[in-house]
DNA sequence: CTTATTGCAAAACATTTGCAGTAAG
DNA sequence: CTTACTGCAAATGTTTTGCAATAAG
């Protein structure tokens, strides 16, 4: 079913993750949403999650062992996920690489016995600054 | 703590991901396993499967929306996963392309602000020739 | 003997769902 | 009015954990 109401809970849910920006979880969007509003329950913001990124108008990112994150940037690019905090943090491409913003070129440098390949999902993992920090602290 | 003793519980369930060779799930290991010993309990398939992965016995295979995938195959590759069905396949590398089995020779393409990358993991995602199969009839 | 390992049942974690009530259009 | 949407509580699927009992070395 798709979007067809305006609802202030549908509301505040996207403007959560615009105004974080920093790919939150839908824990953290719910945290956020019942700031403004605390009666919003957990399932309006797992069902609009879920509505808004079937319409393309927020991104879902995987992450092993943990929540999804999600993200207000629907361009595809890349991400990268702290081994130890979880945060996940937006990609750069170098300039002077083969590598382009869209994964699925990456299909065309494979193939697969038994299964016809049609995209691909790749996460850069590694530990950012905040929990560098603290390790040399 | 490190695998210290060798129970047939342990063999069992590395026997049972050599055996099966299709990339099971924890849930498809336990199956075959209580095929031969109706007695082993999940919770033991489970700790087993982490301490052998831990070891670089096995190797695991994180799908989206789905229960771990455990290779029997340690050597570094790439997988694909049937977007239908859910089964994990390997993956070869065309022989005159830039990509290597080592999914973190990527990283040299790529930079990250606030975020040290270290390593990067990679999925192909696709349809399975029995689904497509099934999708025709 | 010692203690790593097991089986069980319960908990943890992330997410979905059934249903009756509410509100957007 | 109609029915998309919400809130609640309960269920789901996957994995982990506390604890007393067992067995590997």
């Amino acid at each position: 079913m798709a979007i067809q109401r305006n609802t202030i809970q549908r509301t505040l849910v996207l403007d959560a993750v615009k105004t974080l920006k920093n790919h939150p979880t839908p824990d953290m969007v719910s945290e956020y949403v019942r700031g403004r509003n605390p009666a919003v329950s957990r399932s309006t913001i797992y069902r609009n999650l879920n509505l808004l990124c079937e319409e393309g108008r927020l991104q879902r990112v995987h992450v092993p062992n943990s929540a999804d994150h999600i993200d207000h940037n629907c361009e595809p690019h890349y991400h990268a996920v702290c081994n130890k905090c979880g945060s996940v943090f937006d990609v750069e491409i170098n300039l002077d690489s083969e590598l382009s913003d869209d994964s699925s070129d990456l299909c065309s440098y494979v193939s697969c016995k038994g299964l016809k390949i049609k995209g691909c999902v790749v996460l850069f993992t590694g530990i950012c600054d905040n929990c560098s920090e603290e390790s040399k602290i």
